[in-house]
DNA sequence: CGATCGGTTGAGAGAGATCAACGCAGGTGG
DNA sequence: CCACCTGCGTTGATCTCTCTCAACCGATCG
């Protein structure tokens, strides 16, 4: 993943309609030559149907700060991620947010083909997705059994995923809650394909601190330890994972 | 939902496989006749899949605190529950434990057809499930788009519960969230038909702890302060939601 | 009758929140 | 080019909510 400090020119707009008309037409080559599809739902496709899956698709751009879809809103459309992150947020009345998670590389946003979403999505970095028309998809999902049952698999994930974030929230210390959030991405970036010692931190602390039931300060100050305890190093834009190890044995999953 | 303090005679055993055989053979009247059917994933099924679906499923009784399956357990099966309540909960290598959520009637285990379960799950009161044999289930929901669909659907369902549930530990406090989870239950319990202005509270504090994030006694105290405040009145095996628009003016969701 | 279990209540401690100041980088405008 | 501002992150001092530890109560049971 490619991760700029910003776009050079600000945003157009945050209305995500005025983006929707290809920029760049379908992406080179179709879904066919996509190399985000083996990571993503679109992998349960095969020749004809991934051109039904074309048919319906047309690849959005987001710059960093813009709004895919707010919460509350009627999802009618669903989105796989294949360039940068998204931050899904959500809002309490009184202005208490929780940042439910990012979604990265591959990662499908509607996977439940919702009425209307339950969160806020909004770019952290430029972001490209194949944009589906929900109705679209969900006929082309009617045909393909095998599709919905990728789509159903990948929900399980999710679902498991939200398991362990819960038990994080509710029975870690923030330390652990730190480590165990940094080694989590590095394993989604594995999943991916994405290796590197030096893990990309596209959100901002207080995205984490939202993410992770912390304060910001509290997050600076778990951050700042693990780099004095040399299991990190801090570098601009991310971290380097020093001593991976030493991580695990703090994030005591 | 009947609720008895603990059955009489304890349990004849922890390992469910000796209760695995139909105690009352088949339930009276089968799928057709089950009116628990109305609420759960089996209504996207008419009268011959319902047939296919009672041949692959056993009726399966548990005593209070005997348990179905394990955490890391191979899911040979899936469940469906008819009466009582499950508590599913993981545990962490230090024995700290996560009260992920309660399986309550209508409730489908093992949603996500997954190879292992991630959680374990016990018996709280004396419970009644629908045992399926996973193959067979998997093979029935290969035949019946239209089953996978629904079990999607609740997996998406599932996964907003998840949400709600992750922003409560993340970011309220503790008197919010003792608040917000008896509104909670009393939700799932209207959806399921029971609208008592009594809540029945078939797990324990420390249960309720653990799915909180919080300790036994902040638990009691919060409870006791409700009851104080005149928002609830505890009463034997739970509390009557004496004020609920307090309630929820508390839980500040 | 003592033992055990689940729940309640109190006193004190501690992890993380809150409040506040500061540093640094990037952008802007004179 | 410099002064200023703003946004993000870090650090320090203090406070507070919840945890921890401990005692106690009532019900159940052998």
């Amino acid at each position: 993943m490619t991760v700029r400090p910003a776009s050079p020119e600000p945003s157009a707009g945050t209305d995500p309609a005025t983006n929707q008309a290809c920029r760049h037409g379908r992406s080179e080559g179709g879904c066919v030559a996509c190399d985000v599809r083996r990571v993503s739902v679109c992998a349960a496709l095969t020749g004809q149907e991934l051109e039904r899956l074309e048919a319906v698709s047309h690849r959005i751009v987001l710059d960093p700060r813009q709004i895919l879809f707010g919460q509350e809103d009627r999802a009618d459309a669903v989105y796989n991620v294949t360039e940068g992150a998204l931050r899904l947020s959500r809002l309490l009345p009184d202005g208490r947010r929780h940042v439910i998670g990012f979604a990265l590389i591959g990662d499908f946003v509607g996977l439940a083909l919702p009425e209307r979403f339950t969160v806020t999505a909004e770019a952290l970095t430029p972001v490209a997705l194949c944009r589906f028309d929900r109705r679209a998809f969900t006929a082309l999902v009617e045909d393909v059994p095998h599709l919905l049952r990728r789509l159903h698999e990948r929900a399980g994930y999710e679902l498991t995923l939200a398991q362990d974030h819960m038990m994080l929230l509710g029975r870690r210390t923030a330390e652990e809650k730190v480590a165990a959030f940094l080694l989590g991405l590095r394993a989604r970036y594995a999943r991916i394909g994405l290796t590197s010692v030096t893990l990309e931190l596209p959100m901002c602390r207080q995205d984490i601190a939202d993410h992770l039931g912390l304060t910001i300060e509290t997050v600076s100050r778990m951050l700042t330890r693990l780099d004095r305890e040399r299991a990190i190093l801090i570098v601009p834009g991310g971290v380097r994972l020093v001593d991976p190890g030493r991580l695990e044995q703090l994030a005591a999953s």
